[in-house]
DNA sequence: TATGGGGCTTCCCATGATGGGAAGGTCAAG
DNA sequence: CTTGACCTTCCCATCATGGGAAGCCCCATA
């Protein structure tokens, strides 16, 4: 299989795919006499393994750890749970995050007539107007 | 006030404040005889507008159009309000996707033992095993 | 007045994950 | 054998931010 079946069926782009073999995240596969790069059924799990732990916003070197313990067989389960976990808990740190900045701006958003006059309780406040 | 006085009044480091000045989002400041840019009350106000728009997530383009719409003494509260609205929503979206995220990978941290073992419903997911 | 340290200037580089695109080789179907 | 789709590598761009070097400037203190 080449890279771009490789890549229509994981999920990930062929520049991906060469860019995570680039970077040593995957290792190298096997080439034609051409140079063409050739993936099997695994290769092909593995990248999609890479594209689902990244649409669970797993950021890069968590889903390297991740492809460690997958590899090893004598891996303890409480090793990817604790990834997991803290995975749970970066994106809660985020959503609070966001929910901070939308009540904020929903309250602004509120508190603005929305009409054809220029004054704006939204503007004020990113002015700095302690209102 | 230089630029250095001008970052810690404003919050915005010198770095980010020359960047802002090449890239036009802010006019460029006077300078000293011997090349200084100097600062005054109205050009910290500026740089805290930008921060303040920043840490509730506008993007730098969003900013722009409302540093515009705050110099122009004529704008209708409207524009202000759907460009804050469009944010809200804008974050009610980036909120759900990693709600999302967040759920699956706490079924899945709820699923695996965390033990020795090896077993792991975390890696059998990102496998793609369909559990 | 000389000196030293800290602040300022510009310029270049790096990030991280991704895409765009060019130049050139390869393969398979017609 | 041609044509078009695919592959290769290489370079560039993103976006906002920081790091750092080389060199100039300013002020306080000895």
């Amino acid at each position: 299989m080449n890279i771009g079946e490789a890549a229509s069926a994981s999920g990930v782009s062929a520049k991906m795919i060469r860019y995570y073999e680039e970077t040593g995240l995957i290792p190298p596969v096997g080439r034609t006499a051409s140079g063409y790069r050739t993936y099997g059924p695994r290769d092909v799990q593995l990248l999609r393994f890479i594209r689902r732990a990244r649409d669970l916003g797993f950021p890069m070197d968590r889903v390297a750890e991740l492809l460690a313990l997958w590899r090893d067989r004598d891996r303890a389960s409480a090793d990817v749970k604790r990834l997991a976990a803290a995975q749970v808990a970066a994106l809660e740190t985020r959503i609070r995050e966001m929910e901070e900045m939308k009540a904020t701006l929903q309250h602004l958003v509120h508190a603005c007539a929305g009409d054809n006059r220029p004054d704006c309780p939204i503007l004020a406040d990113l002015g700095g107007v302690k209102a």
